[in-house]
DNA sequence: CGTTTGACTACGC
DNA sequence: CGCGTAGCCAAAC
């Protein structure tokens, strides 16, 4: 996979920082929350864009070792709005589960629909003061008319 | 020690 | 749309 960031335990920081801020019944995904931090000196974007949300992967996979309980951790999936954990382990299913708890519902492929439970992302303020950027949106404004009439 | 293996995503078929 | 791959390295085996 991928080199660790240049200083980890600032950019796992952040990374839990910002998941704390994901209200229930929605999520985010690894991509989404690298959008919001800068790319750190010394790295450049293009490269961040790749990299940035395996290093926010790797963030999530340490949150055991930070604090799980203060973190709402299943609330972070992939692009796909599928589970990247693997697959039947006891972690994924748990992740399923509190996410279902929270209202967040799962399709037949056993994925969630990102335009309807996507998180729009921190409030503005908030990001502004920790020096973050607005969020790529899961939920594209730009959808087919009929989609649209179907959300109404 | 050499190999395998990752809480990813964009992109090209 | 779905599938494979690049990118590229520190740990765990």
């Amino acid at each position: 996979m991928q080199a660790f960031p240049p200083d980890p335990v600032r950019f796992n920081r952040i990374v839990w920082d910002i998941v704390r801020q994901i209200p229930p019944g929605v999520v985010s995904t690894y991509g989404q929350i690298a959008s919001m931090i800068p790319s750190p000196a010394g790295v450049a974007p293009e490269d961040y864009a790749r990299l940035g949300p395996v290093w926010v992967g790797k963030a999530m996979n340490q949150v055991s070792a930070a604090d799980p309980a203060d973190i709402p951790w299943q609330r972070v999936i992939n692009s796909q709005g599928g589970i990247s954990l693997p697959e039947g382990s006891r972690a994924a299913r748990e992740q399923r589960a509190r996410l279902e708890r929270e209202g967040v519902m799962f399709d037949a492929r056993d994925r969630v629909d990102l335009r309807r439970f996507g998180w729009d992302g921190p409030d503005a303020g908030w990001l502004a003061d920790r020096g973050l950027l607005p969020p790529r949106s899961l939920r594209p404004p730009s959808e087919s008319a009929s989609e649209q009439m179907r959300l109404l």
